[in-house]
RNA sequence: GGGCGUGUGGCGCAACUUGGAUAGCGCAUCGGGCUUCGGACCCGAGGGUUGCGGGUUCAAAUCCCGUCACGCCCGCCA
């Protein structure tokens, strides 16, 4: 029993109540559906401003087709003894719905408890196989706050989909191979011989030929990518610190080994997509014209996908990586066992020596990457639709920027870098921890008896919801003390409202299955509040999977730990005297619920805090 | 110059895609509530011309046009 169900029924009525009422007036099926909305609790469950919007069409005052459609359904007996609606009462130009509280109550209780876990769930996805990438941080620094960002939202957003029954793969792009793994190596002491040439010119030519050398495996590559290693292993201790886990891992430099950049431009030529201009600016290039006019040029716009020195672009590359991801190239990329994850799962890295495993071949992509790529993210998705007509087939999920006050977190000039403590992953958890420690001694709980594991769950908890919870498009302007605020509207504050239905449930001593059925009363109070709110996962779910969202799932497991925190201190369960099985099978829908939502966002759930 | 994003009480956010009844939530401020299932809680009060100006509509935070502010992007860089 879903909202929705409910929805369509008041829908149903609706159009045969038009019909009975007002034959001559035809509405779309759509039109009925918008006009239905949720009001105030006074207004009913559901509410139509269907009688508002004929009104103009009639010539007649929506109070008057209110009580004519009000009419046609009680005459007509449109409302069906089965369904869920009990009631329908005409005000002010609206129709209110009333739902049938028990039967509602107990079909939405028992659904809960038979999905339990797989609750919120759909099957839209029909095994859809796809891709999300995140974070793809450069191997040369640890995560910052920014990055966390996008890795917390990738994870999330993976989760969704699965939810969703999609197979999702988590992949991470790692670029070992650009200017700032080059300057890496150079601040480790590469031979700086030739200061008798233009030194923009040597450093040019270095780099060409660390290009080349990469080609070929040479030393200087296999260095590079032996540090590079080491730094994403690193990086990876803080994502599992996270509970951040990835399927594969694809290097840069596996990418120019199995030539898929020459295969992809090879492509391009023969579809005649790209073009090799032989004179002016762009002479010795490979370029593709993009759709837009240069303005300050006065020519034609083009994005440079091969260098006049035979180098590859970024955009190459990723568009490279991108025909990989789609599987429309073929490739001989070998993996090889990277880590073994906490999770119990291997993360695979593409490799020289390995085994082939079917990583890729996906039906569509979805890459967090921040909004300031939107650009090149549209270049492309351009460039994929001319090869194939695929592009819708990428999806950029864009969030904003992370910041300070004082500027940016910038990796170049270590904005990351803090006075005392850094604007680290690593640092923020360490401080949360110091927080969420400081709190329990304040309530007077014993903060690390369990060997601090109630602290790192609950810190991780205030980190991912603090992040998750606000719309990915928003910069957040980061400060210490915010970020370390633990208020209500916290993933703390959710965890403790299912903290206090586990210990309800675990004094009851019914078997929650028994409890359906036996609902005497189900009165409209804060309960049936509460078994709405509880309906609506799945629609919310959906919502969150088609916007990339998961703002939406974090707004909503506040919504319902904030309903059931008034229904706790208002409406007593144990020694409830006639609803005590329906109440506890709201409590026990409600915990279910409560951790099916912040285990889409990451976060687990603790018995007791 | 062009493109994208953001603008909602002192602060941080939601509602905008699909226009509806009194614009929600948290922080902060002020005032209440522990003999009852866990106070990291609950109840109440004050605080809003939804950046600004037009338009469409019975109805606009929401749609359209204009405008302002802030941020990002528009390189043979990555």
């Amino acid at each position: 029993m879903d909202s929705k169900k409910a929805t369509k029924e008041f829908e149903t009525v609706l159009a045969n109540a038009l019909k009975e009422a007002y034959p001559d007036i035809r509405r779309e099926k759509e039109e009925i559906h918008v006009s239905v909305s949720v009001p105030r609790a006074e207004y009913g469950d559901l509410s139509s401003s269907l009688p508002l919007g004929l009104a103009r069409k009639l010539k007649t005052n929506p109070g008057q087709i209110a009580e004519a459609l009000s009419k046609a359904i009680s005459e007509g007996s449109l409302l069906q003894k089965s369904g869920i609606i009990g009631k329908i009462s005409a005000e002010g130009g609206y129709l209110n719905a009333w739902i049938d509280e028990k039967k509602y109550s107990e079909r939405v209780l028992k659904e809960v408890i038979t999905k339990g876990q797989s609750y919120g769930n759909s099957d839209e996805g029909q095994n859809i196989r796809m891709i999300v990438e995140f974070p793809s941080v450069n191997p040369n620094k640890p995560w910052h706050i920014g990055h966390l960002r996008n890795a917390l939202l990738g994870d999330s957003i993976s989760n969704i989909f699965k939810a969703g029954a999609f197979l999702v793969e988590k992949i991470d792009y790692i670029d070992d191979l650009g200017l700032q793994m080059a300057e890496i190596l150079w601040g480790m002491g590469i031979d700086e011989s030739g200061k008798d040439v233009k030194y923009d010119r040597f450093l040019g030519e270095e780099y060409v030929k660390a290009n080349k050398k990469i080609k070929e495996a040479g030393a200087e590559a296999t260095r590079a990518r032996r540090i590079a290693e080491r730094s994403v292993m690193a990086q990876y201790e803080t994502a599992f610190s996270y509970g951040i886990y990835h399927d594969v891992m694809i290097w840069e430099s596996d990418i120019i080994r199995n030539r898929l950049v020459e295969r992809t431009m090879e492509l391009l030529r023969e579809q005649g997509i790209s073009q090799e201009p032989k004179k002016g600016k762009y002479a010795g290039c490979v370029v593709i014209e993009t759709e837009e006019k240069d303005v300050k040029e006065g020519e034609e716009k083009v994005k440079v996908f091969i260098r006049s020195n035979g180098v590859a672009t970024y955009i190459a590359k990723d568009l490279a990586f991108h025909m990989w991801k789609l599987g429309l190239i073929g490739t001989d990329f070998l993996y090889r066992s990277f880590v073994l994850q906490p999770n119990g799962q291997t993360v695979f890295t593409t490799s020289k020596t390995g085994e082939p495993i079917d990583f890729g071949n996906a039906n569509f992509s979805i890459n967090i990457i921040g909004s300031a790529q939107q650009y090149p993210q549209k270049v492309l998705k351009e460039v994929l639709d001319a090869v194939g007509k695929n592009g819708y087939r990428v999806i950029h999920v864009p969030y904003g920027e992370v910041s300070l006050k004082e500027g940016s977190l910038s990796g170049r000039k270590g904005g990351w870098l803090g006075e005392e403590r850094d604007y680290t992953a690593d640092d923020l958890l360490k401080e949360m921890k110091l927080k969420t420690m400081e709190k329990a001694n304040e309530a007077g709980k014993n903060a690390d008896g369990n060997g601090g594991e109630v602290q790192e769950k609950l810190a991780l908890a205030a980190i991912k919801f603090e992040f998750l919870r606000m719309d990915p498009a928003k910069k957040i302007v980061f400060e210490w003390e915010r970020a370390l605020d633990l208020s209500s509207n916290s993933g703390p504050y959710c965890m403790y409202m299912y903290a206090r239905c586990s210990r309800i449930l675990e004094k009851t001593g019914i078997v929650v299955e028994s409890a359906i059925g036996i609902g005497k009363h189900a009165k409209r109070d804060i309960g049936f509040e509460l078994v709405k709110e509880l309906s609506r996962a799945e629609e919310v779910v959906s919502k969150a999977r088609k916007e990339y969202r998961p703002d939406i799932i974090a707004e909503y497991v506040l919504r319902v730990s904030q309903l059931f925190g008034k229904f706790y201190e208002s409406v007593p369960v144990l020694n409830a005297e006639e609803d005590r099985k329906l109440r506890v099978a709201t409590v026990f829908a409600t915990r279910q619920v409560i951790y099916n939502m912040l285990g889409l966002l990451g976060i687990k759930t603790l018995e007791k805090m």
